[in-house]
DNA sequence: TATTGTTATACTCTATAACTATA
DNA sequence: TATAGTTATAGAGTATAACAATA
C-alpha cells in the first residue's frame, strides 16, 4: 500500500465498484504508480525509448519490424520511436547484410554511453519501487506475471 | 506464459538484457498483453474512459479534480476525458450543491445502460486474461500489487 | 505475392500555463 | 490566497492506409 510519487494507490474514501474486482485494473494501477517514479528517475528517455535502447543493445542488428513485434507495437510506431532515437544520435540504421529491405539497428557510441547511464537510473528506480517487497515476494510476482 | 492477443510475452529468441531483471518491466509487459485483449473485448470505450465511467457510477457527484486524483491524472486531462464522455451522452456535469465552482459528475440514463453493458464485457475480458491463474494465485497477485 | 521500411494522417492520452469564477 | 473548472497548446504513443524497394 505504498504511495509512489504522490499517487495514492487505493484511496479509502472512494468506491471502486467493479474496478476493484479486476486484476487487469490492479496491474494498471501498479503500473501508473511505477510510471510516475520512472519519470522522476530516468532523465531524457520515456519508457518505450529506453526499452528500445536496451533491446537494440542486447540484440544488435535487429530490424525494425522484429523490434516492434517484441515491444508489441506495429511498424509505423517503431518507425517513430527509432526516428526519435536516431535524432538523439543514440541509434543508427545500418544496412542489413542479409536483407537489403531491412535496417540493422545499432547503438552509436553515444547510445552505448547513454545506455550505461540510463541502466543505472532505471535499476535504482526499479529497486526503489519494489522496496516494499521481499526477494521471495518479487520472485512470486514475476512468476505470476508471466501467466498473462 | 500465455499468448494474449497475438502478443508474445517473452519470446525466446530475443535477449532482454536489463529489462528482464526489472519487475516494473514485467508489469508493463503483462499490461500490454491485457490491453490488447481489452481493445477486442470492450466496444467503444478506452480503458481511461471506462475507468471514469465506473468511478462516476460508484461515486455519484464526485468532482473532476477528485476524479483526476483517483485516476492519477491532472485537471486538464480529466477535463478532456469528461468532455468525451459528455459528447457520448454518458456523463452529465451537474452543478454542485456544496461548491459553485465544482461539477457534480453523474451518469445519464444512457450512461447507466452503457455501464451495464461495458461491465459485462470487461468482466468477461478480465476472466479470460486471468484464465491461467488459480483463484489462490490471483489472490496472491492482487496482494503483491498493492505494495507498489 | 509477401515483407520491410517509409510517409501521410489521425486519434488518444497526457501535461503546462494562463485565465475565470468561486471559496 | 487558494481551488475548481476551463481553454489553448504541445508532445508522445499509437494506429490505419498506401507506396517503393526488395525478397
Amino acid at each position: 500500500m505504498a504511495k509512489t510519487g504522490g499517487f495514492e494507490q487505493w484511496p479509502a474514501d472512494v468506491e471502486f465498484g467493479l474496478l476493484g474486482e479486476l486484476v487487469g485494473y490492479a496491474i494498471r494501477r501498479a503500473q501508473i504508480a511505477i510510471y510516475k517514479d520512472f519519470e522522476k528517475s530516468v532523465t531524457g528517455l520515456t519508457p518505450p525509448l529506453l526499452a528500445a535502447l536496451i533491446l537494440i543493445d542486447a540484440n544488435p542488428g535487429i530490424n525494425q519490424t522484429r523490434l516492434g513485434q517484441v515491444m508489441g507495437v506495429n511498424r509505423a510506431t517503431i518507425m517513430a520511436l527509432i526516428d526519435r532515437l536516431a535524432a538523439l544520435k543514440l541509434v543508427r540504421r545500418a544496412p542489413s547484410a542479409a536483407d537489403r529491405r531491412a535496417n540493422a539497428l545499432q547503438l552509436t557510441d553515444l547510445g552505448r554511453k547513454r545506455h550505461g547511464i540510463a541502466s543505472a537510473e532505471v535499476w535504482a528506480h526499479d529497486a526503489r519501487v519494489a522496496g516494499n517487497l521481499t526477494p521471495s515476494e518479487l520472485k512470486t510476482l514475476r512468476h505470476l506475471l508471466t501467466k498473462f
